[in-house]
DNA sequence: ATTCATGCAAATACTTTGCATCAGC
DNA sequence: GCTGATGCAAAGTATTTGCATGAAT
């Protein structure tokens, strides 16, 4: 497949990649390669199987359990990672973007990105201290009911 | 379905669902009351298709269907709340159960409810000050990593 | 009698697995 | 050439839906 350049994150990413699969003696596959362009070109999460269908636009070939497998794999290498969505179920994005918590609201499914809440500091740092319990609260959203929500009926 | 009294959650408990359903014109049925009892008999938190195996041992002819609508429908007269487990998957519990966080470890899977934790009503009131958000923590569990497993590997 | 709830069966959505072939090293 | 990765097909798991029958009111 062509190696597009995708704008906002420069070709210099792709490099890790590589890197890291040969370090792990893994192999350095296009579908490989396409499935990490696809989380590097998509600036929020996404859905193994949309993973999936995006990539068959341009790559028919692709199956759907090497996409499957893939994200598995790119995320023990640590390239990749998994959320949740407001259903629980598994969203990926790239290791490296910025790490943030989801609020969604029950009433209207309506999502909020939050990535600075000092106070979370203070929750993670009283889980550690209390339970020893290494938080990362990014992986599950929080859930709740937005302003608007509230105003409509309580 | 006998109606047998469990211990540690009075028979008084049981009013609440006829009376719900009839205020909304919904019908009050065996199913409806033998699953109310499965959620009130099972201290912590149940998945969807244990509610319906564990019933249909004493109520071999209960249909899973049934089960599952069932909690939808119990859930949305406020009987009956869920939350996710460490795979995003439902759990269900009784509306009435104290409210709890887990504490979910990525290493070994072990879970620690948490029901008391000053930092994180702090956390609700500040979503609340500066994004009018009403959050519930408990919906989702928070993951991590516990003291054991960091102990293991960093 | 009316109409909602149930049981049944089939369908759906998402994900995983076994196996033969193919490709990276 | 060796071994891991892929494509394919099939199975698995969890959940939902359409419809006729049955039960609650």
């Amino acid at each position: 497949m062509a190696t597009d350049p995708t704008p906002g994150r420069g070709r210099a990413a792709e490099a890790p990649l590589r890197d890291r699969l040969r370090q792990r003696g893994r192999r350095v596959t296009l579908q490989r390669e396409a499935i990490m362009q696809v989380l590097r070109g998509c600036a929020g999460h996404i859905a193994a199987d949309d993973v999936y269908r995006r990539l068959r636009e341009e790559f028919p070939q692709i199956n759907r359990s090497t996409v499957y497998r893939t994200l598995h794999t790119l995320e023990e290498l640590g390239l990749v990672r998994h959320t949740h969505d407001e259903t629980g179920a598994p969203r990926y994005h790239h290791a490296e973007d910025p790490p943030h918590v989801h609020l969604v609201c029950r009433g209207c499914g309506g999502l909020t990105a939050v990535d600075e809440l000092p106070v979370l500091e203070q929750l993670v740092a009283s889980l550690r201290d209390r339970y020893g319990f290494a938080a990362d609260p990014t992986h599950f959203p929080i859930a709740g009911t937005c302003a608007q929500c509230r105003g409509r009926r309580g």
